[in-house]
DNA sequence: CTGAAAGCGCTTACAG
DNA sequence: CTGAAAGCGCTTACAG
């Protein structure tokens, strides 16, 4: 049987040779296409198994005109939350035969910027992009013509596609949870209390009137960035502050809960005994740490597979192809910071290195 | 000026035209091959950033007879220490103009060794392989000829490539720090103390014979897999075994550490005053917690760039064709877990998500 | 519903 | 040191 010169993997022509047709039925029938008579479509397929063929993406893509690869930009990968998504990214990705080019900005905006102008050191099909730093402006002064896809908490309406969860019922959610543990003095570290616009401000603000309590200005926190160090810091200085400490904590993000439970343990408040503490995201650690955290967890798969569909959908022009606004399922995972150590217990079953 | 029919990017025959001179040429400058006239390199690169031209991979690769794309095989991605590691690896392929097809096993045995004989939705031009569970045989057996890098704990002396730190050397360092701070019976979570081939064990046990300690087999635990919950299992069942704790604990992992600082301290005991710990790895966690960890962190650049140079070596048939074990450089991070809480100040100034 | 042929943008012997 | 030409393995109008 003739073979692939270089490599000596079956090729098109083989299979083609094999089943008695051209080429291009055989491509018809990999790719899927309509009018291939269901005998013709049996004995191609037939010859596929038989060699063991496998496309040879290079040529596929060097054919189409496409480079067969995406790019994901994110601020920085080794943060659990973007290594969590850029896996199951990856994982859809491979699925349509993608490869994900990872694109670190660094929380830099005009990094960022660049990225939207398609910037990269080789070409791409799509864009994934998951930051929270671009404005509307930027995204109308846009010129590079690279199929878009938008993650992260705010949406753009009708100027680019746009995945996320309902962040606003996300935080309803969350803070509706430390209401039903019977905690009435909840802080929020990490939002904005003047940004009306915030969704997870707007969650908080919706939980507590539901629940007819009042907003306590002194008990919301802004930080500058979502890390540990911030975290922590914010809700040191809200402890300094207020004369009576909170019951309950919602932070914007685990990382910054993990900082705001530091503080508190400094401050000799017990979690979730004194405070009942609340995070964002279900990063892998939150299930480790001990107390192990209470958190909203987005379905990260679906975010992922939709994000792909929307790409697909710009390339092909198909029904998904005029900016949308999506949303995917979260749900809260109940753990040790809101009902006590030894309540929940432990969940991580699988090994880890 | 003409261009790419399909995407109207620079091909190489535009630089060539601009630079009066063939695509061989050009070919010969972008490849960095030798007896280019100077002048004409120079022409060629003004013409090259002149239109901003990139190649086009998918025909390189189709032209070369190689996929660009090379596998990297980890347990799991989400966990912290192989997205680390598979950052560094995207990152120093990208520089090669190669694609980094993520594959987990799941700790699968089979499919780890299904992974070792190429079975990929692809073809890829090489293989790195971050697990344990291979053996020697596993290695002997192995009739696909991609070239293959193995990283991990264990070598397989010249059955294969392989790239580590000095796991020895590494948990002596750890070790020597507990003994440096003072403790004197310490105990290892997660080594088996009847293997003598387990690095991190004789790491341990070398550090308490240098200093003239005995070996207390009641102090060393063996643990099903790395997890958390195994950290806290074996650390519980040694607390509830030994009559008197111990001052200090070495874990393999960063996250069996915590597993056990959650064990101590559900028994009341205090980190790092009544029992010092370290862990490995340094996981971004480690810096997060509370204590944060003292750990041994390996240079995981020089992990994924040694990793891909091997890779280069075996299929350009150079230097490093044959097989060889190398090390690269570790060194211990000294937190919380071991100098106590406020000593060492909260280490993660990055924002993160 | 299927075939024959051109073309995607590179690399690489082969000549000079 | 450089050029002209064939070839990598696909897809895709174009014909039938």
């Amino acid at each position: 049987m003739a073979q692939d010169q270089k490599t000596g993997r079956p090729r098109l022509t083989d299979v083609a040779e094999i089943a008695g047709v051209s080429m291009k039925t055989v491509s018809n029938v990999i790719n899927g296409y309509q009018h291939v008579a269901p005998r013709t479509r049996e004995r191609v397929l037939a010859a596929v198994d038989e060699v063991g063929y496998r496309p040879n993406l290079s040529a596929r893509n060097l054919a189409r005109g496409r480079s067969g690869v995406i790019a994901l930009v994110v601020p920085r990968l080794e943060m659990p939350y973007f290594s969590a998504l850029a896996g199951r990214v990856i994982e859809r990705a491979q699925a349509r035969g993608w490869f994900v080019l990872i694109h670190e900005t660094g929380w830099d905006r005009a990094a960022e910027r660049a990225a939207l102008e398609g910037h990269f050191p080789q070409r791409i099909d799509g864009l994934i992009v998951s930051t929270q730093r671009l404005s509307a402006e930027d995204l109308r002064m846009r010129t590079d013509r690279t199929p878009l896809v938008l993650l992260g908490e705010h949406g753009y309406g009708d100027l680019a596609h746009h995945v996320a969860i309902d962040n606003v019922a996300a935080s309803r959610t969350a803070v509706e949870h430390l209401l039903d543990r019977g905690c009435r003095r909840i802080a929020m570290i990490g939002a904005d209390p003047d940004d009306g616009d915030d969704p997870r401000m707007r969650g908080y603000t919706e939980a507590l009137g539901h629940a007819g309590l009042r907003l306590d200005r002194n008990l919301m926190r802004r930080i500058e960035s979502n890390s540990g160090e911030e975290g922590e810091r914010a809700t040191r200085d809200l402890l300094a502050q207020v004369g009576e400490p909170p019951d309950g904590l919602f932070a914007v993000t685990d990382w910054v809960a993990l900082g705001a439970i530091r503080a508190l343990h400094l401050a000799g408040l017990h979690v979730p005994d004194d405070v009942a503490v609340v995070g964002f995201d279900d990063i892998p650690y939150a299930r480790a740490v001990t107390p192990s955290l209470t958190t909203i967890s987005p379905d990260r798969t679906a975010i992922a597979e939709l994000a792909l569909q929307m790409l697909e959908a710009q390339l092909s022009g198909g029904e998904l192809a005029e900016p949308v606004d999506q949303h995917v399922p979260f749900h809260l995972v109940v753990r040790e910071s809101t009902t006590g150590i030894g309540a929940a217990p432990a969940e991580d079953q699988e090994p880890v290195a």
